[in-house]
DNA sequence: GGGTGATATGTTATCTTATACCGATTCGAA
DNA sequence: TTCGAATCGGTATAAGATAACATATCACCC
Protein backbone atom coordinates (compact mmCIF):
# COMPACT_ATOMS: atom_id res chain seq x y z
CA UNK A 1 0.00 0.00 0.00
CA UNK A 2 1.69 3.23 -1.39
CA UNK A 3 1.19 5.88 1.60
CA UNK A 4 -0.96 8.91 0.64
CA UNK A 5 1.16 11.64 2.48
CA UNK A 6 4.45 10.55 2.58
CA UNK A 7 6.26 11.89 6.11
CA UNK A 8 9.05 14.88 4.95
CA UNK A 9 10.99 13.71 7.65
CA UNK A 10 13.75 16.49 7.84
CA UNK A 11 11.61 19.42 9.64
CA UNK A 12 9.32 17.34 11.35
CA UNK A 13 11.11 17.47 14.96
CA UNK A 14 10.65 20.77 15.35
CA UNK A 15 6.59 21.24 14.04
CA UNK A 16 3.68 19.83 15.39
CA UNK A 17 2.95 16.58 13.83
CA UNK A 18 0.78 13.77 14.27
CA UNK A 19 3.47 11.69 16.78
CA UNK A 20 1.91 8.64 17.10
CA UNK A 21 1.72 8.16 13.12
CA UNK A 22 5.13 9.28 13.02
CA UNK A 23 6.30 6.82 15.74
CA UNK A 24 4.35 3.77 14.15
CA UNK A 25 5.56 4.62 11.11
CA UNK A 26 8.84 4.19 12.37
CA UNK A 27 8.35 1.18 14.22
CA UNK A 28 6.94 -0.22 11.34
CA UNK A 29 9.37 0.29 8.85
CA UNK A 30 11.77 -1.08 11.62
CA UNK A 31 10.42 -3.80 12.07
CA UNK A 32 10.20 -4.33 7.86
CA UNK A 33 13.87 -4.05 7.77
CA UNK A 34 14.20 -6.61 10.30
CA UNK A 35 12.42 -9.44 8.55
CA UNK A 36 14.00 -8.12 4.88
CA UNK A 37 17.36 -8.48 6.34
CA UNK A 38 17.11 -11.45 8.75
CA UNK A 39 17.59 -9.14 12.18
CA UNK A 40 16.26 -9.73 15.59
CA UNK A 41 14.34 -7.40 16.97
CA UNK A 42 14.10 -8.65 20.29
CA UNK A 43 12.34 -7.30 23.15
CA UNK A 44 14.82 -5.11 24.59
CA UNK A 45 15.77 -3.79 21.40
CA UNK A 46 12.40 -3.33 20.78
CA UNK A 47 11.61 -1.27 23.80
CA UNK A 48 14.52 0.55 23.74
CA UNK A 49 13.97 1.51 20.51
CA UNK A 50 10.29 2.73 21.65
CA UNK A 51 11.43 4.62 24.81
CA UNK A 52 13.61 6.77 22.24
CA UNK A 53 10.55 7.04 19.63
CA UNK A 54 8.96 9.05 22.38
CA UNK A 55 10.01 12.25 20.77
CA UNK A 56 12.43 13.87 19.25
CA UNK A 57 14.99 14.50 21.66
CA UNK A 58 18.00 12.61 22.41
CA UNK A 59 18.77 10.20 25.11
CA UNK A 60 21.41 9.50 26.82
CA UNK A 61 21.82 5.72 27.44
CA UNK A 62 21.58 5.98 30.96
CA UNK A 63 18.36 7.65 30.15
CA UNK A 64 17.38 4.69 28.05
CA UNK A 65 18.48 2.55 30.97
CA UNK A 66 16.46 4.40 33.53
CA UNK A 67 13.26 3.80 31.08
CA UNK A 68 13.67 0.40 31.07
CA UNK A 69 14.33 0.02 34.58
CA UNK A 70 11.37 1.89 35.42
CA UNK A 71 9.41 -0.61 32.81
CA UNK A 72 10.63 -3.70 34.95
CA UNK A 73 13.24 -5.06 32.50
CA UNK A 74 16.67 -5.74 33.63
CA UNK A 75 18.63 -1.92 33.58
CA UNK A 76 22.83 -2.56 33.85
CA UNK A 77 24.39 -0.52 31.74
CA UNK A 78 25.65 -3.07 28.89
CA UNK A 79 21.67 -4.02 28.30
CA UNK A 80 20.98 -0.18 26.83
CA UNK A 81 24.27 -0.06 25.02
CA UNK A 82 23.99 -3.73 23.55
CA UNK A 83 20.79 -2.60 22.28
CA UNK A 84 21.29 1.16 21.56
CA UNK A 85 24.33 -0.45 19.31
CA UNK A 86 22.18 -2.50 17.47
CA UNK A 87 19.39 0.11 16.71
CA UNK A 88 22.71 2.35 15.20
CA UNK A 89 24.70 -0.13 13.72
CA UNK A 90 21.71 -0.93 11.90
CA UNK A 91 20.29 2.48 10.76
CA UNK A 92 17.04 2.50 13.27
CA UNK A 93 19.04 5.15 15.69
CA UNK A 94 22.10 7.98 15.20
CA UNK A 95 24.08 8.80 17.96
CA UNK A 96 24.64 12.14 18.69
CA UNK A 97 28.43 12.51 19.24
CA UNK A 98 28.19 16.31 20.44
CA UNK A 99 25.44 15.29 23.41
CA UNK A 100 26.69 11.48 23.25
CA UNK A 101 23.62 10.91 23.01
CA UNK A 102 21.04 8.63 20.66
CA UNK A 103 17.63 9.43 18.81
CA UNK A 104 15.75 7.02 17.39
CA UNK A 105 15.48 7.52 13.36
CA UNK A 106 12.49 9.09 11.88
CA UNK A 107 13.04 7.82 8.58
CA UNK A 108 14.78 4.01 9.28
CA UNK A 109 13.96 2.65 5.67
CA UNK A 110 15.51 4.90 3.44
CA UNK A 111 19.65 4.75 3.49
CA UNK A 112 20.11 8.41 3.57
CA UNK A 113 22.93 10.19 5.20
CA UNK A 114 21.81 12.20 8.25
CA UNK A 115 23.03 16.02 8.96
CA UNK A 116 21.69 16.70 12.86
CA UNK A 117 19.90 20.08 13.87
CA UNK A 118 20.32 19.99 17.85
CA UNK A 119 18.72 21.83 19.73
CA UNK A 120 21.08 22.87 23.19
CA UNK A 121 17.90 23.50 25.18
CA UNK A 122 15.56 20.77 24.89
CA UNK A 123 18.28 17.99 23.08
CA UNK A 124 15.53 17.72 20.02
CA UNK A 125 16.99 16.50 17.46
CA UNK A 126 15.85 16.74 13.38
CA UNK A 127 16.96 15.16 10.71
CA UNK A 128 18.53 17.04 7.36
CA UNK A 129 19.17 14.90 4.41
CA UNK A 130 22.94 15.69 3.06
CA UNK A 131 23.00 15.46 -0.93
CA UNK A 132 25.01 12.54 -2.19
CA UNK A 133 28.66 13.13 -2.92
CA UNK A 134 30.84 13.30 -0.33
CA UNK A 135 31.50 17.29 -0.54
CA UNK A 136 34.58 19.16 0.80
CA UNK A 137 35.39 16.19 3.14
CA UNK A 138 35.33 13.27 0.30
CA UNK A 139 37.64 15.66 -2.16
CA UNK A 140 40.07 16.21 0.58
CA UNK A 141 40.12 12.35 1.06
CA UNK A 142 40.83 11.49 -2.70
CA UNK A 143 43.50 14.56 -2.58
CA UNK A 144 45.22 12.57 0.92
CA UNK A 145 44.46 9.26 0.36
CA UNK A 146 42.41 8.85 3.19
CA UNK A 147 39.57 6.59 2.98
CA UNK A 148 35.98 7.54 4.81
CA UNK A 149 34.16 5.03 6.49
CA UNK A 150 31.71 6.82 8.43
CA UNK A 151 30.94 10.97 8.36
CA UNK A 152 29.13 12.76 11.35
CA UNK A 153 27.23 16.69 10.46
CA UNK A 154 26.02 17.89 13.48
CA UNK A 155 24.53 21.86 14.16
CA UNK A 156 24.13 22.85 17.59
CA UNK A 157 21.39 25.90 18.25
CA UNK A 158 18.23 26.53 19.42
CA UNK A 159 15.44 25.22 17.88
CA UNK A 160 12.80 27.60 17.33
CA UNK A 161 10.63 26.42 20.62
CA UNK A 162 13.61 27.25 22.78
CA UNK A 163 14.88 30.33 21.09
CA UNK A 164 14.56 33.85 22.95
CA UNK A 165 11.13 36.08 21.85
CA UNK B 1 57.98 39.28 7.50
CA UNK B 2 56.32 37.32 4.61
CA UNK B 3 55.80 33.76 5.15
CA UNK B 4 58.19 32.68 1.97
CA UNK B 5 55.82 29.02 1.33
CA UNK B 6 52.79 29.95 3.50
CA UNK B 7 52.08 26.05 4.97
CA UNK B 8 48.68 24.50 3.48
CA UNK B 9 47.30 23.22 6.31
CA UNK B 10 44.91 21.01 5.32
CA UNK B 11 46.98 17.40 4.05
CA UNK B 12 49.48 18.21 6.49
CA UNK B 13 48.89 15.86 8.92
CA UNK B 14 48.70 12.86 6.50
CA UNK B 15 52.05 13.77 4.87
CA UNK B 16 55.85 14.18 5.81
CA UNK B 17 56.80 17.93 6.62
CA UNK B 18 58.45 19.70 8.22
CA UNK B 19 56.70 19.57 11.71
CA UNK B 20 59.13 21.28 13.38
CA UNK B 21 58.71 24.47 11.58
CA UNK B 22 54.65 23.58 11.64
CA UNK B 23 54.88 23.32 15.41
CA UNK B 24 56.55 26.62 15.62
CA UNK B 25 54.18 28.45 13.48
CA UNK B 26 51.24 26.75 15.23
CA UNK B 27 52.88 28.65 19.15
CA UNK B 28 53.74 32.10 17.36
CA UNK B 29 50.36 31.98 15.67
CA UNK B 30 48.53 31.63 19.06
CA UNK B 31 51.02 33.86 21.19
CA UNK B 32 50.68 36.70 18.41
CA UNK B 33 46.72 35.79 18.89
CA UNK B 34 46.93 36.07 22.13
CA UNK B 35 48.74 39.37 22.30
CA UNK B 36 46.22 40.76 19.67
CA UNK B 37 43.26 39.56 22.05
CA UNK B 38 44.31 40.34 25.54
CA UNK B 39 44.15 36.79 26.23
CA UNK B 40 46.70 35.09 28.77
CA UNK B 41 48.82 32.40 27.55
CA UNK B 42 49.72 31.00 30.84
CA UNK B 43 51.85 28.02 32.06
CA UNK B 44 49.31 24.97 32.01
CA UNK B 45 47.79 26.52 29.09
CA UNK B 46 50.75 26.88 26.51
CA UNK B 47 51.99 23.31 27.94
CA UNK B 48 49.34 22.07 26.53
CA UNK B 49 49.09 23.17 23.48
CA UNK B 50 52.46 22.17 23.16
CA UNK B 51 51.40 18.66 23.87
CA UNK B 52 49.01 18.74 21.47
CA UNK B 53 51.28 19.91 18.92
CA UNK B 54 53.68 17.18 19.39
CA UNK B 55 52.28 15.44 16.51
CA UNK B 56 48.89 15.64 14.18
CA UNK B 57 47.07 13.25 16.76
CA UNK B 58 44.21 13.62 18.89
CA UNK B 59 44.56 13.24 22.55
CA UNK B 60 41.93 12.71 24.70
CA UNK B 61 41.91 14.77 28.47
CA UNK B 62 43.34 12.17 30.48
CA UNK B 63 46.15 11.70 27.82
CA UNK B 64 47.02 15.49 27.87
CA UNK B 65 47.09 15.03 31.86
CA UNK B 66 49.71 12.26 31.96
CA UNK B 67 52.15 14.04 30.22
CA UNK B 68 51.37 17.30 32.14
CA UNK B 69 51.97 14.80 34.98
CA UNK B 70 55.15 13.19 33.76
CA UNK B 71 56.61 16.63 33.20
CA UNK B 72 56.28 17.43 36.77
CA UNK B 73 52.80 19.48 36.29
CA UNK B 74 50.20 19.72 38.95
CA UNK B 75 47.53 16.89 37.18
CA UNK B 76 44.11 16.82 38.59
CA UNK B 77 41.61 16.60 35.91
CA UNK B 78 40.72 20.10 35.93
CA UNK B 79 43.68 21.09 35.03
CA UNK B 80 44.17 19.76 31.49
CA UNK B 81 40.04 20.54 31.17
CA UNK B 82 40.79 24.11 31.81
CA UNK B 83 43.56 24.38 29.66
CA UNK B 84 41.65 22.47 26.29
CA UNK B 85 38.56 24.60 27.26
CA UNK B 86 40.79 27.71 26.98
CA UNK B 87 42.37 26.60 23.44
CA UNK B 88 39.36 25.48 22.34
CA UNK B 89 37.38 28.39 23.08
CA UNK B 90 39.95 30.79 21.30
CA UNK B 91 40.06 28.27 18.34
CA UNK B 92 43.61 27.34 18.98
CA UNK B 93 42.28 23.74 19.63
CA UNK B 94 39.32 21.52 18.20
CA UNK B 95 37.51 18.88 20.51
CA UNK B 96 36.82 16.04 18.20
CA UNK B 97 33.57 14.82 19.44
CA UNK B 98 33.99 11.52 17.90
CA UNK B 99 36.78 10.71 20.04
CA UNK B 100 35.98 12.61 22.76
CA UNK B 101 39.42 14.16 22.49
CA UNK B 102 41.40 17.01 20.97
CA UNK B 103 43.88 18.37 18.58
CA UNK B 104 46.01 21.02 18.43
CA UNK B 105 44.62 23.75 15.56
CA UNK B 106 47.34 23.80 12.68
CA UNK B 107 46.02 27.22 11.13
CA UNK B 108 45.60 29.22 14.06
CA UNK B 109 45.28 32.23 12.86
CA UNK B 110 42.66 32.50 9.95
CA UNK B 111 39.18 32.10 11.45
CA UNK B 112 38.20 29.21 8.86
CA UNK B 113 35.38 26.69 9.80
CA UNK B 114 37.41 23.62 9.91
CA UNK B 115 35.94 19.85 9.10
CA UNK B 116 38.11 16.91 10.07
CA UNK B 117 39.63 13.44 8.47
CA UNK B 118 40.05 11.44 11.31
CA UNK B 119 41.81 8.01 11.31
CA UNK B 120 40.80 5.96 13.44
CA UNK B 121 43.57 3.59 13.65
CA UNK B 122 46.48 6.05 14.74
CA UNK B 123 43.91 8.84 15.88
CA UNK B 124 45.83 11.22 13.16
CA UNK B 125 43.37 14.14 12.14
CA UNK B 126 43.40 16.54 9.25
CA UNK B 127 41.67 19.72 8.46
CA UNK B 128 39.88 20.58 5.05
CA UNK B 129 38.72 23.82 4.90
CA UNK B 130 34.34 24.60 4.88
CA UNK B 131 33.11 26.71 2.32
CA UNK B 132 31.64 29.80 3.72
CA UNK B 133 27.69 29.72 3.61
CA UNK B 134 25.78 26.79 5.63
CA UNK B 135 25.04 24.27 3.37
CA UNK B 136 22.80 21.85 3.46
CA UNK B 137 21.97 22.50 7.50
CA UNK B 138 21.85 26.53 6.75
CA UNK B 139 18.80 25.87 4.43
CA UNK B 140 17.24 23.45 6.77
CA UNK B 141 17.50 25.83 9.43
CA UNK B 142 16.37 28.78 7.91
CA UNK B 143 13.45 26.62 6.73
CA UNK B 144 12.55 25.62 10.18
CA UNK B 145 13.07 28.62 12.48
CA UNK B 146 16.76 26.18 13.75
CA UNK B 147 19.40 29.40 15.64
CA UNK B 148 22.33 27.10 14.26
CA UNK B 149 25.21 28.37 16.63
CA UNK B 150 28.33 25.64 16.16
CA UNK B 151 28.95 22.73 13.23
CA UNK B 152 31.03 20.43 13.37
CA UNK B 153 31.85 17.97 10.81
CA UNK B 154 34.28 15.00 11.20
CA UNK B 155 34.59 11.98 8.70
CA UNK B 156 36.45 9.08 10.52
CA UNK B 157 38.24 6.34 8.25
CA UNK B 158 41.90 5.44 7.41
CA UNK B 159 44.74 7.74 6.84
CA UNK B 160 46.90 6.44 3.81
CA UNK B 161 49.42 5.52 6.51
CA UNK B 162 47.03 2.84 8.31
CA UNK B 163 45.27 1.88 4.90
CA UNK B 164 45.90 -1.92 4.51
CA UNK B 165 48.09 -2.09 1.32
C1' DG C 1 53.12 51.03 46.54
C1' DG C 2 48.42 49.26 47.91
C1' DG C 3 43.71 48.05 47.18
C1' DT C 4 40.34 45.78 44.28
C1' DG C 5 37.84 42.97 41.07
C1' DA C 6 38.44 39.66 37.59
C1' DT C 7 40.81 35.74 36.20
C1' DA C 8 43.36 31.57 36.90
C1' DT C 9 45.00 27.71 39.82
C1' DG C 10 45.14 23.69 43.21
C1' DT C 11 42.47 20.13 45.07
C1' DT C 12 38.83 17.00 46.58
C1' DA C 13 35.06 14.64 45.42
C1' DT C 14 31.74 13.05 42.46
C1' DC C 15 29.11 12.37 38.34
C1' DT C 16 28.43 10.62 33.64
C1' DT C 17 29.49 7.74 29.86
C1' DA C 18 31.26 3.42 28.14
C1' DT C 19 33.38 -1.16 27.91
C1' DA C 20 35.76 -5.69 29.26
C1' DC C 21 34.60 -9.89 30.62
C1' DC C 22 32.25 -14.27 31.90
C1' DG C 23 28.84 -17.67 32.23
C1' DA C 24 24.06 -18.91 30.90
C1' DT C 25 20.54 -18.96 27.39
C1' DT C 26 18.28 -18.88 23.04
C1' DC C 27 18.04 -19.22 18.04
C1' DG C 28 18.45 -21.22 13.62
C1' DA C 29 20.31 -24.22 10.55
C1' DA C 30 22.52 -28.75 9.49
C1' DT D 1 19.34 -32.99 18.26
C1' DT D 2 23.49 -31.11 18.19
C1' DC D 3 26.39 -27.35 17.01
C1' DG D 4 27.82 -22.62 16.44
C1' DA D 5 26.52 -17.96 16.51
C1' DA D 6 24.07 -14.45 18.58
C1' DT D 7 22.00 -12.63 22.64
C1' DC D 8 21.36 -11.82 27.48
C1' DG D 9 22.12 -11.11 32.55
C1' DG D 10 25.37 -9.59 35.51
C1' DT D 11 29.85 -7.77 37.93
C1' DA D 12 33.36 -4.79 37.77
C1' DT D 13 35.93 -1.09 36.20
C1' DA D 14 37.70 2.10 32.72
C1' DA D 15 37.34 6.58 30.61
C1' DG D 16 35.54 11.18 30.26
C1' DA D 17 33.86 15.39 32.56
C1' DT D 18 32.39 18.73 36.07
C1' DA D 19 30.85 20.86 40.72
C1' DA D 20 32.50 23.29 44.33
C1' DC D 21 35.60 26.00 47.07
C1' DA D 22 39.71 27.91 48.85
C1' DT D 23 44.01 30.15 47.31
C1' DA D 24 46.88 32.71 44.31
C1' DT D 25 47.91 35.89 40.61
C1' DC D 26 47.11 39.52 37.34
C1' DA D 27 45.68 44.12 35.44
C1' DC D 28 44.25 48.25 36.61
C1' DC D 29 43.36 52.37 39.06
C1' DC D 30 44.20 55.29 42.92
Amino acid sequence: MADPSPIDPAPLAFQKHDHNRCRTHSVEAVEAACRARGLRLTDTRRRVLEILLQDHRALGAYDVLARLSDAGHPAHPPVAYRALDFLVANGFAHKIERLNAFVACPAPDDGHRPAFLICRDCRTVAEAAVPPGDGVLGEEARRTGFTIHAVSIEAEGLCPGCAPS
